[in-house]
DNA sequence: CGTCGACGACCAGAACTCGCGTTGGGTCCA
DNA sequence: TGGACCCAACGCGAGTTCTGGTCGTCGACG
C-alpha cells in the first residue's frame, strides 16, 4: 500500500511507514504519530494485535483500520478494540483521505467544517449536496468525490490520472475517458451560472478557479 | 471494552478509563466524574466491590452496569447494590449512549429532553412510542433504535455502515442490507402519512428531512 | 497567409452494473 | 405460539462505463 503514503504525502501530511506489525509499534514509538492508518492483513502480527499492544504501553494514537471489503467480522473487532474508523478495500484515495480528516478533527475536538466552499460554490459534506447561486445541486457518489477533490486541489491543475487515482477505486482499470464524461456532467450540473469555474487546461487536466480575464 | 470510550468521546463526553477495578478507584478519586459505566467483570475486584467500596467511601456518583449477557443474577446484585442502570453485553451503541444520557438527565446534570421531535413527527423516549398525526405508532426496539438514530441526526446523511455501528449490537456480523429491511419497516409505520420523512440518498445512504420541491 | 491533418476534448446515447425496496420465510427467544 | 429479527431473492431503475461522432485547437506545409 504505497498508495496510501504517497496520497497523503501528497495531501501535506508527513507520512512515515513501516511494512510489519512489528515494524510499525516501532515506527510509532519513534515517530510520535497524530494517527496510524493500519492494514489488518500484516506479515506477522495482525492489526488487531498492534492495535492491542499500544494500548497496552498506554499509548493513545487514534487508528484508521484497512480492512477487507464487507468484512463485518474485522470491522467489529477494530471497532471493539478501539479503531476510530475503518474503510474496506478497494477505496478511492478521496475517501482515504476524507476519513484521515475527519479522524484528526474529532481527535482534535473542533467541530466539523461540514462545508466545503470555492468563490460561490459550497459543497456540503453533511447532506453530499452542492449549493450555488441559492439553489439545491444534487450529487451522484462519483460525482460528489470529483467534484470534492477538484474543490481541495481549487487553483490547482490536475491532470485525468491524478483524479483517476484519487477519485476512483483503486483497482480500477478502466479508460480514462471516464473523467471527461464526468467532467461533463459536473458542468452541467454546477457551471451552468455565471462564471464558469471548471477550467480545462488543454493537455494537462483540468482546474478549478475563476476565469481569467485578459 | 474501549468501544465505551471511544462512542462516549464520540458523543462529546468527556471520558477516562481504568483497566482493572483498583485502578478505577483511582481514576474516580482523581477524574471526580458525573457518573461511572462499570463492567461487572474485571480482573481484580469486581464491580459490585467496586460500588461497594465507593458507597463505603461516601462517594456518590451514579452507576451504569456493564453485565454478561442474560445474567439475570448480575442485575439484580447490581441495581440493589444502587447502580442506577444495567446493560447486558452485546449492546448497541447507541442504548448505551441512550443510558447515559438517561442516568445523567435523572441527576439533573444533563438536560437531554423525553421526547424528540421533527416536522410533525414525535417520538417518546420515555415510552418507547412515536406520535405522528394524532396516531400513536409502536416500535419494536429495533425499529425505535434507528429512528431515534435518524432523529438525532435529522437533515445529516448517515450511511448503512454508521447506521450499524451505533443502532445494531457491536456483535452484529450481518450485512448491511437489514438496514434496508428496517427503513422499509418504519417507513411503512411512519411514512405512510404525508410527507415523507425518511430519504433514500442513493449511494450515501438515508437522510431525515422533509422533502424538497425542485 | 491559408489550408489540412492530427490529436485532444466534449457529449449524446446505448449497454451494462449494482444499489435499493420489498416480500416471504426461517430461526430464536420469551 | 407469537413477536422480533435476519436473510435471501427478485425486480426495477439510478448510476456508471463505453462507444463513436463532432468540434476546436495547433502545428506543418504549400
Amino acid at each position: 500500500m504505497q498508495l496510501v503514503a504517497t496520497a497523503l504525502r501528497y495531501e501535506g501530511f508527513d507520512v512515515d511507514t513501516a511494512a510489519t506489525g512489528r515494524g510499525a509499534l516501532d515506527r510509532i514509538a519513534a515517530f510520535a504519530p497524530e494517527m496510524v492508518v493500519l492494514d489488518v492483513m500484516l506479515p506477522d502480527l495482525d492489526g488487531f494485535e498492534v492495535v492491542r499492544r499500544l494500548s497496552a504501553d498506554g499509548q493513545r494514537v487514534p487508528v484508521l483500520f484497512l480492512t477487507a471489503r464487507n468484512d463485518a467480522d474485522d470491522r467489529v473487532r477494530g471497532l471493539t478494540l478501539g479503531a476510530d474508523d475503518y474503510l474496506g478495500k478497494p477505496f478511492s484515495v478521496a475517501e482515504l483521505v476524507a476519513r484521515v480528516h475527519a479522524i484528526l478533527r474529532r481527535t482534535k475536538i473542533d467541530d466539523e467544517p461540514s462545508r466545503l466552499t470555492f468563490a460561490d460554490l459550497i459543497l456540503d459534506t453533511g447532506t453530499y449536496e452542492a449549493l450555488r447561486a441559492d439553489e439545491r445541486i444534487e450529487l451522484t457518489p462519483t460525482e460528489y468525490r470529483l467534484l470534492q477533490y477538484l474543490m481541495l486541489n481549487a487553483r490547482r491543475v490536475v491532470s485525468k490520472s491524478q483524479i483517476l487515482d484519487h477519485v476512483w477505486n483503486y483497482d480500477f482499470d478502466g479508460d480514462a475517458s471516464v473523467v471527461e464524461t464526468y467532467i461533463s456532467y459536473l458542468r452541467k450540473k454546477i457551471d451552468r451560472f455565471d462564471p464558469p469555474l471548471i477550467h480545462t487546461v488543454r493537455g494537462f487536466g483540468y482546474s478549478m478557479r475563476l476565469p481569467r480575464d485578459h
